[in-house]
DNA sequence: GATCCTATCGTTTTT
DNA sequence: CGATAGGATC
């Protein structure tokens, strides 16, 4: 998720005076062992517990220590444990605290995976059982984004991405095909329901599932073979779900199954941070654990331990505009801090300059790291402006969301060719592979394959074979192609023996990528995918040593992943993050930009109970500020062409009037001279200490 | 059959 | 302004 750009090297190493924040209570509740509140959350066994732990409650430490607790004090084996978060991010970091809390004990087996991962797992395990071979392919957004397409005859790229969505969202909701064309309401659902059948069918003859797969084949698995549940029922005998209101209806589904009558869980959430409705997340699962099992304990964390008094004051104000699920009052006992900033700017140029000055002043004055700050905001394309001023100033900064590694065209061309060898069916990835590079293979013959394929009910790379095929084309068009599979089945033959990163050099060399690079792109364009290339072997390498995986496994795991180790260790850098991304995240400094109506809450989120969801966003970006909170908007918007007016979003209001607003029209121009003079003298000073 | 160029389009959030 | 799709040319 973390993606690094060309960062410049950070300037002078920062120096770190004390200062009289934070108070001690701060250092307490961070250094000291857990509060009573959380404790009970830690010990509590004696059935199914949910906490409602508010935004910086110490959510993640309650489930870091409960894992340590099970093994060290209660004869657990790590391996009956599971703990099953959202992003691959959070299960990254809890694995390292829980690997810290636990010393040198050791945790082998322990589970600490997304949802996803974990259905990886347990497909891989079970795949013969639900009909599918062990080395199935998982399609990413874009291959099914192109099944869709060619099954729903439409060229609209907007509709095309309505239907996946609504088909993503059955099968979410673990609808399948039939009940969804009973159910449609309107000619589009009519249309994504017919779509879904096919769409289902064209995965199955691939061999090939998706992220919804993931989770709903895992569900199906379960409900149909009772000595399959109960052999997993066995194996995880202890839950721990963090993030708990963001599941959707399958993955609360998975959660039942798994847990199964002895219901010995722990979910952890927070109604007030649900914002993945879009995707299917819903609510009603909170409210739903009580009632499914009536035996539920409800402990509430309250206190927070990250923000200062006046941003959670804030935070309270805006969430109070909402309906409440549950009862819940935020407090902290760490002073009254700095007051929370909004800054007017006249387009979103601006904004971006203003904010990045204004960061680097506020480093410069509180004589802080690059990397205590973050600038949030709703979506990835307003991360570019900034960029550019990042870069301008030399600030180093990271930037979460966006283009990921495994999403760049090199990578990509990489993986189709790995996932073709693990799978032979997998079409989206035989059609990418044999045109990547160009080896004579064209459309048009890939058009009547692909036809021929349709008839007989075969892969395309198994109809490249057959005589009947060899009948329809020229055979100055059949001999690449069968060159091609050949090649590809002499590779394959050593998939399951011969590390990874071996095949996927000869490869190389055999396809002659680093040449056909540089006859595409530009030189220089040529040199960093080349790189990417090369640290995408080094990847391979490291991964397939490391823990013994084959190709296979790999290929796997990579659909799921989108952070490159490399990026973790303490860089000192801005972060640059959607506010959907940094949940679970805090940072002493912290930008909220584009705070406009339109954008926060965003112009297609206007419709009843998604102004909720706006807002419960909002709430996540204020609280994971710890000591300094400053928001900006602006007043018009560079759209294109034109540039268009926007309005500040209704959320500052419903902020309360702790605010210091500065800025717009309404300010005086001195003011801005002012802080423009400070800035140059802070410009200055900077580029003396280099 | 492949590559280059131009016109047009459109912009949530992610495993 | 950016990516991308479709047309024109080699």
């Amino acid at each position: 998720m973390l993606e690094s750009r060309p960062a410049f090297a950070s300037s002078a190493p920062s120096v770190c005076f004390f200062r009289p924040f934070p108070p001690r209570s701060w250092l307490l509740a961070r250094c000291s062992r857990s509060t009573p509140p959380q404790r009970e959350a830690i010990r509590y066994l004696d059935g199914p517990l949910l906490v409602l732990a508010g935004a910086g409650s110490g959510k993640t430490r309650v489930i870091t220590e409960k894992i340590a607790y099970l093994i060290e004090s209660c004869g657990f084996s790590p391996s009956n444990i599971a703990a099953i978060t959202f992003t691959n991010k959070a299960a990254k970091e809890m694995q390292e605290r829980v690997s810290k809390l636990l010393a040198d004990k050791p945790s082998k087996g322990l589970t600490i995976s997304t949802f996803h991962a974990l259905g990886v797992r347990i497909l891989r395990e079970e795949a013969r059982t639900l009909g599918y071979k062990p080395n199935f392919s998982i399609l990413d957004a874009t291959d099914c984004f192109g099944i869709v397409s060619e099954l729903a005859a439409s060229v609209d790229k907007a509709v095309i991405r309505k239907l996946q969505t609504l088909i993503s969202n059955w099968k979410s909701t673990l609808l399948s095909p039939d009940q969804a064309r009973k159910d449609a309401q309107n000619d589009t659902e009519l249309l994504a329901a017919n779509a879904f059948a096919s769409y289902s069918a064209t995965l199955q003859a691939y061999q090939a599932v998706d992220f919804d797969d993931l989770i709903a084949l895992p569900v199906a698995l379960f409900e149909k073979h009772p000595e399959v549940r109960e052999k997993w029922q066995n194996r995880l005998r202890y839950l721990l779900i963090d993030e708990y209101q963001d599941t959707n209806t399958s993955q609360y589904q998975l959660l039942k199954l798994l847990a199964g009558p002895r219901a010995a869980f722990t979910a952890v959430g927070d109604d007030d941070q649900a914002i993945y409705g879009w995707r299917g997340a819903d609510i009603e699962n909170l409210r739903g654990l009580p009632r499914d099992y009536p035996k539920l304990k409800l402990i509430k964390l309250e206190q927070n331990y990250r923000s200062t008094v006046r941003i959670l004051k804030a935070a309270n104000a805006l969430i109070a505009h909402n309906e409440k699920l549950f009862d819940k009052k935020l407090w902290s006992d760490l002073g009254h801090g700095d007051p929370i900033t909004v800054s007017v700017c006249q387009d979103n140029e601006k904004e971006a300059e203003a904010v990045v000055m204004k960061l680097q002043a506020h480093r410069f004055e509180h004589r802080g790291a690059f990397k205590d700050y973050a600038i949030l905001y709703r979506g990835n394309f307003q991360a570019r402006a900034l960029e550019q001023f990042l870069r301008n100033q030399r600030i180093p900064y990271l930037l979460s969301g966006g283009q990921s590694f495994f999403d760049k065209s090199e990578i990509k061309d990489l993986v189709a060719y790995l996932r073709l060898l693990a799978n032979e069916d997998d079409d989206p990835a035989f059609i990418r592979a044999v045109s990547t590079p160009r080896r004579g293979v064209g459309t048009s013959t890939l058009q009547v394959l692909g036809g021929y394929a349709g008839e007989r009910h075969l892969s395309l790379f198994a109809a490249a074979f057959e005589e009947g095929f060899a009948q329809r084309v020229q055979p100055r068009q059949l001999a690449p192609l069968l060159g091609f599979c050949e090649f590809i089945n002499r590779l394959q033959a050593r998939a399951g023996s011969d590390p990874a990163a071996q095949l996927l050099s000869e490869l190389l060399n055999a396809i002659a990528y680093e040449d056909w690079l540089t006859e595409h792109d530009e030189k220089r364009a040529a040199q960093t995918k080349w790189g990417n290339v090369q640290e995408f072997c080094a990847w391979l390498g490291k991964k397939g040593q490391e823990e013994g995986k084959t190709l296979i496994d790999l290929t796997q795991t990579i659909a799921l992943i989108n952070l490159l180790d490399k990026n973790e260790g303490d860089v000192d850098a801005v972060q640059l993050s959607t506010l959907h991304a940094a949940k679970g995240l805090e940072f002493k400094h912290v930008f909220l930009i584009g705070i406009e109506e339109g954008i926060l809450p965003h112009r297609e989120a206007q419709a009843d109970g998604r102004i909720e969801e706006e807002r419960r966003l909002m709430y996540v970006g204020i609280t994971r500020a710890q000591r300094s909170l400053h928001l900006s908007y602006c007043e018009r918007r560079k759209q294109g062409r034109e540039s268009i007016p926007c309005e500040p979003s209704r959320f500052v209001a419903e902020m309360g009037d702790d605010l210091r607003v500065s800025g717009g029209k309404s300010a005086a121009p001195p003011d801005k001279a002012a802080s423009s003079d400070r800035l140059a003298a802070m410009k200055a000073m900077l580029g003396k200490a280099k």
